[in-house]
DNA sequence: GTCCTATATGATTGCGGTAACAGAAGTGAA
DNA sequence: TTCACTTCTGTTACCGCAATCATATAGGAC
């Protein structure tokens, strides 16, 4: 509390005001080793008058342990990340890992300089999202000598573990399900793909499981940037225009998909009876529409919190390096824009 | 990128590999001093081979520099914080500083582990959000020595430099707005404020200046947890209730706003004659729905990007301690929600 | 009392870099 | 030629802590 001078604080500071070496004081504030619980409390009792705070940087030098997770994704403000990042953090809580997150902006170059970033405070593991990364980036990942978990994403060959749900199957199952309840005229609303691996293969999948069906796109219309609810509102009244014999829209979101539900409300269409509308997330944020949303639940807490067991398991276990791959299983929530066959 | 080893490299396998001294690729590495361009280049040339990555843990140890600023935020999920952050990172991009984010959950005593934690890698600077804090942690802000930014809220003292709005003011701003477009029968609808003291002071504010003009709130309703868009819906039919003579609602958010919106809409309402709505926050993603939502604008990006110029030209000048006080005025969007006397 | 062991504490060393200084080689002016 | 100065590279001494080993003290078995 009361250090008047402005150099920070060291053990030593602390071993002087309690009469004990350096060394004890470590012991004590690590919770580590014997130390006879009247040192213990003098030591502890200096530590909190002098308001000192450990220094990691120190510490993690001299015993070669970082307790810090690297996660590495695309984008805090899109809905899908927060919410990986909760099972991350529910499973790191208990372990004494740390996540630390950067951000890439969905580009290659910038995933590179964040994961160089990164590494360079020598983490104890990596999280990082998505299986297409520069060539320099993998080498990095596999130089490391650490845990990394890829996830979202399991179409595609991980550099260690991985975690996710396949993309192009969540595609599939959509479009089955959609052919299923009898819809034939279809449109595919996303955004562009050049950066959006995850979007593209769900786009794939989709499409060849329609093909396989004899049924092909319609129409299709990609945007980025902007508000995503002005935009499917925006792009779903001119898909209409050109196409008025549509009887189904998949969208690449749910945000662009509730942007063309309450746009298609307004106009009065029957939904799901004349058109249906499928998303992709399942974003808890919009329960409340008027009409539930169609949609594919992406397994995002299950992901954060499966590979941040991984990652832990293999500190743990400081063991040999044991890859692990887990599939996890979209399922549709139909909500009141699919009708049921 | 051919290690074969699990050791992981260090600046002598890069110094044996370009047979220079460690010192001399410290220098290449961190385009610091003098080194001819043909050592320079073999340096380089070694180091890339082999997939070197600097240890930063030891050159901050070494050079007492770490160029990380703590952002310490109450949560990451609920859209008003990611706008702060990209401020943030948008300051920072040119700076060789980079910010770290750790969450708080609203909670004090989580907040205070969190600030031990970052404290202890040695940031550069800390932007934390709100005044409130417990005594421990101010000690710890006031102690560190480093440029310290509270953010969001002014209302109050700082431990060092603040940036953000009155809360306070934006509830009087709008109950103003409100009186003078003529609603008198208003009702309050907000989250449990004991833990968001930005919501108690706008509600505060907002509270005082209706009560100058004579004016007492009807009704008003907390709630907790759960989709807030399903919460606005719940809590406003209730509230209607419980008293149909309402001419208005005050949201402490834009979703629980937007929840209420689409509500009375369905139910008929002549918005705004009838009844007026507003919320808190200007939401970007709302844009879309099918009246604009009127509310307030928090000026969260530029918050953070005022907060983290703050910290960079701190850490830049390396001077004294210069507090700085920047109170942003928050502006009233009208949207479609407010009639306009 | 002797020996052994468990408990409690301290001294030394080194983690992987960088600051600060020292030295070698080259360059131009007097 | 000599000196002063620039340009480049190397040497040494830490940074603040924890691993490791050494030491001191106390207690129990015999």
């Amino acid at each position: 509390m009361n250090n008047q001078s402005n150099r920070t604080l060291t053990l030593r500071d602390v071993s002087e005001a309690s009469g004990v070496s350096e060394m004890t004081v470590s012991r004590v504030l690590r919770n580590r080793g014997d130390v006879s619980d009247a040192t213990r409390e003098r030591v502890l009792a200096a530590a909190k008058a002098l308001g000192y705070v450990p220094n990691k940087i120190a510490g993690a030098l001299a015993s070669q342990r970082v307790n810090l997770v690297a996660v590495v994704i695309p984008s805090m403000s899109n809905m899908v990340f927060p919410e990986v990042m909760s099972g991350i953090s529910d499973s790191l809580e208990e372990t004494g890992l740390q996540p630390v997150v950067g951000v890439t902006g969905y580009s290659r170059d910038k995933e590179e300089q964040v994961l160089y970033e990164m590494l360079s405070w020598r983490p104890s593991g990596v999280i990082i999202a998505g299986l297409e990364h520069s060539e320099a980036s993998r080498a990095m990942l596999s130089a490391s000598g650490i845990p990394v978990v890829e996830i979202m994403d399991t179409d595609g060959t991980p550099v260690d573990s991985v975690v996710g749900i396949s993309h192009r199957r969540a595609g599939e199952k959509m479009a089955q399900a959609i052919l299923k309840d009898g819809y034939e005229h279809i449109a595919f609303l996303g955004t562009k793909m050049s950066t959006d691996h995850r979007a593209r293969k769900r786009f794939e999948g989709f499409t060849e499981a329609l093909a396989k069906a004899g049924v092909e796109i319609e129409d299709r219309e990609f945007y980025s940037g902007g508000s995503a609810l002005v935009k499917g509102r925006d792009m779903t009244r001119e898909v209409l225009e050109r196409s008025p014999d549509l009887d189904f829209i998949y969208y690449s979101n749910d945000l662009i998909g509730a942007g063309g539900l309450l746009y298609m409300l307004e106009q009065g269409y029957d939904i799901p009876g004349q058109m249906g509308l499928a998303g992709f997330n399942g974003l808890n944020l919009l329960k409340g529409l008027p009409r539930e949303l169609a949609s594919m639940d992406a397994c995002r807490y299950e992901i954060g919190k499966t590979a941040a067991d991984i990652i832990s398991r293999r500190v743990a276990e400081d063991g040999e390096r044991q890859s692990e791959r887990v599939v996890l299983e979209p399922t549709i929530s139909h909500g009141d824009t699919l009708r049921r066959h």
